[in-house]
DNA sequence: AGCACGCCGACT
DNA sequence: GTCGGCGTGCTC
């Protein structure tokens, strides 16, 4: 069996005879220590206990089994991540409740005789509920005491004080909720000749096994609706399809268009669910009650038993990599998953990872190009703005000069879009009002007690606030360190320090700050959203959560106000990742049939990055991406595993760093840096320094890290932490 | 993950 | 002198 706790391999137990056969799969309640703990049969023991030591196994549930292609993904995860094979497990049975039976609720149904042999009198309200109970229609469950009593007009307490005296009955009900199928033979929408030749291909790969197909479609092509016809063809065959998103919560535009296509709605499924309803869900994945389930990464764990097709949108998204437990990428085990069960899978992206086009050129995988925007519209080439030749210049606050942060001709652009009542949106990375608060007496640097990193002003909320941990204070009055009044000035902008200027340039302009702080909850966000499309608001301030997903038809201008704040400290991936989110921002400007106009204020106009968003070439961008990782062999032409190794104690965790230094691998094609202190060297208190194993693809690179931890005894209180194919240096 | 065992600070 | 903090280790 194994079990959902971190242990690295399956436990045996013995199998009483009444339980003969379990087989593969099959879910069991066991003993561990002093508890009972869920289990999946995982095939015979290992015998490598003795068999005194083995205990029984309790119960076999009533729940389908898990299939072997979830199983193979549990294995396979935990064998590429080094991760325990029960944590990995756990993932796959997140709710374990959902395995107990169904709680009954008490359903209330007439009885022939009434009132009558009762000692209770006949009041008006009473012959109602009777009536109403008389009238429920056989063929429904019973209702409950609430629903009884909204038919019959009256209070709940009436109907459960004719059930305690007798004149109704009060049965047990078992009620599973009532999910509406999608249809997928509902006439979709009709598609372009692109579309419809990528739709082609895509309904092809969801009737023949496994494959993985590269979506590539420009924003505003059409790729949902696309992959929507894919999906068509799956359900169709009867089969269930899931469908992946990099951040749920900041899509609820995702539902509503599935519920459109296909006339129900898609089951949901990500962390802040509500229990109950992850319960419902999860059981109504298994037992194959649900057909189609959008979901963040944890989805691709659910128990379904017919899996036909997997589609993962956004793929080049950092979000599916978990950075926390066990850390994968959902997007690579959606892969696996896909070879494991025999079925589709399909990337769908604007601007596709390095490695997935990669895979595209050599074959792997099949490229479903989709080239151009479905309506017409043109895709607008960013202009570089040099805010070396363009210095923003000093405004007035209040009779005394500030700082600016919009250079001239990007004011110019915004005056042309309000005059002509077009919108336009100021991106900004940065909550906040300022990045960062230092001394002008001293010069020092409000820094958060718990990390290493700075504070960040949040002027609205009068707070300093850490964005690593949980850290707020109010924001001083005097210089911690020398103590000088007044001396605290902000450095830099955030959305909130560039929400004054614009109000102050502006002042006619509706204005909005669209950020994850300020947006509280996906309703929120989505009555923003909607603001915005109707023209609402003339200019809206927003940081990462304004890069995608919506289309507005007024927006024509979109000005980056940092162009070049993803690119600074040498991450691995920071060029495609800028290059990524600015893509995607450039793409919000002009829809419709409204030219658009993407301004990147820059320092640095001759970086590649800038060139490659200028030529708007993907395809440059990532032929020249890829040459520079080649001649380094980083991924994806080589492989990295980053070792973090933490502690409260610094000494103890350099000391453990050397000593993973010392035993280090050594092998041809294999190289090992560091340790050196972890990009954010103090994270929560604990000191962080880092190793990277480097080596060429052809290295397995599991059995040398796992030899080389088990090598090492580390100093109390210091921890490692192993993540393979890091997807940054963080 | 949970639960027990095991060594160092503030209390009846 | 005990109660209890959570660091470490084990569970078939």
């Amino acid at each position: 069996m194994l079990l959902p706790v971190p242990v690295e391999a399956p436990y045996d137990y013995a199998v009483p005879p009444e339980l003969e056969p379990l087989d593969p799969g099959a879910l069991v309640r066991v003993p561990l220590g002093k508890r009972i703990e869920l289990g999946v049969v995982w095939g015979e023991g290992a015998a490598d206990v003795p068999e005194t030591k083995l205990r029984p196994v309790l119960e076999r549930l009533d729940a389908p089994a898990m299939t072997e292609s979830l199983r193979h993904l549990v294995e396979w995860c935990a064998a590429y991540t080094l991760a325990p094979m029960g944590q990995v497990l756990r993932m796959a049975l997140s709710v374990p409740e959902a395995l107990d039976p169904p709680k009954p609720r008490t359903g209330y149904s007439a009885r022939v005789s009434g009132l009558e042999g009762t000692s209770l009198r006949a009041t008006d309200a009473r012959r109602k509920v009777l009536e109403a109970a008389a009238r429920w229609p056989s063929s429904e469950p019973p209702p409950s005491a609430a629903d009884l009593a909204r038919r019959a007009g009256v209070g709940p307490a009436v109907v459960k004080g004719l059930a305690e005296g007798g004149a109704l009955a009060a049965v047990p009900v078992v009620e599973e909720p009532d999910i509406p199928p999608p249809d997928p033979r509902r006439p979709g929408p009709t598609l372009s000749p692109d579309q419809a030749a990528a739709a082609d291909t895509l309904r092809a790969a969801a009737r023949s096994g496994f494959s993985v197909s590269l979506l590539e479609g420009v924003t505003g092509s059409g790729k949902t609706e696309v992959y929507f016809e894919a999906m068509a063809e799956t359900l169709a065959q009867g089969r269930q399809v899931l469908v992946l998103l990099p951040e749920i919560a900041l899509t609820a535009r995702w539902p509503e268009r599935f519920r459109q296509r296909f006339g129900a709605p898609p089951a949901p499924w990500h962390s802040d669910l509500p229990r109950a309803q992850r319960r419902d869900i999860w059981r109504a994945v298994a037992f194959g009650r649900v057909s189609v389930v959008v979901g963040a990464r944890s989805a691709l764990f659910l128990p379904f038993p017919d899996l036909g097709l997997i589609i993962v949108d956004e793929e080049h998204d950092g979000a599916f990599k978990q950075d926390d437990g066990v850390p994968y990428n959902a997007r690579d085990m959606a892969v696996v998953r896909g070879r494991a069960g025999g079925l589709a899978v399909v990337l769908a992206s604007a601007t596709p990872s390095l490695e997935t086009v990669l895979n595209a050129r050599s074959g792997r995988y099949t490229h479903v190009p989709l080239p151009r925007r479905h309506g017409g519209a043109e895709v607008p080439t960013p202009e570089l703005l040099d805010l070396r030749a363009h210095p923003p210049e000093k405004w007035q606050r209040q009779g005394v000069p500030a700082q600016s942060f919009l250079a001239p001709p990007l004011l110019k652009a915004m005056e042309e879009t309000l005059s002509r009542r077009e919108q336009s949106l100021l991106f900004l990375n940065r909550r906040g009002y300022a990045p960062l608060t230092l001394c002008r007496v001293c010069g020092h640097r409000l820094q958060c007690p718990n990390c290493s990193t700075w504070l960040v002003e949040h002027r609205h909320r009068r707070v300093l606030q850490c964005h690593h941990c949980d850290y707020r204070t109010p924001l001083p009055q005097k210089c911690p360190s020398c103590e000088a009044p007044d001396a605290l000035a902000p450095c830099g902008p955030g959305v909130e320090r560039l929400a004054e200027e614009v109000a102050a340039r502006f002042p006619k302009a509706r204005m909005v700050v669209a950020a994850s702080d300020t947006l509280l909850g996906p309703t929120a966000a989505a009555e923003l959203m909607e603001r915005i499309e109707q023209g609402a608001v003339d200019i809206v301030i927003g940081t990462q959560v304004m890069a995608k997903g919506h289309h507005f038809p007024l927006l024509t201008l979109v000005g980056v106000v940092d162009a070049d704040l993803g690119l600074a400290g040498g991450d691995l991936r920071a060029a495609e990742r800028t290059f990524q989110l600015l893509h995607q921002v450039a793409g919000r400007a002009g829809r419709a049939q409204r030219p658009g106009r993407v301004l990147l204020q820059t320092t640095d106009p001759a970086h590649p990055v800038m060139q490659a968003l200028a030529a708007n070439d993907p395809e440059r961008f990532l032929s020249v991406e890829a040459e520079t990782r080649n001649a380094l062999m980083m991924p994806p032409f080589g492989r990295l595993v980053a070792l973090i190794v933490s502690g409260l104690d610094e000494r103890a965790v350099i000391e453990a760093g050397k000593a993973l230094a010392r035993h280090a691998p050594y092998a041809e094609d294999v190289e090992v840096l560091g340790p050196a202190p972890a990009p954010l060297a103090v994270l929560r208190r604990q000191h962080r320094h880092r190793l990277l194993l480097k080596a060429a693809r052809s290295v397995r690179v599991q059995p040398l890290v796992r030899d080389w931890l088990a090598a090492v005894r580390l100093p109390p209180g210091v921890r490692v932490r192993v993540d393979v194919d890091p997807y940054g240096f963080m």
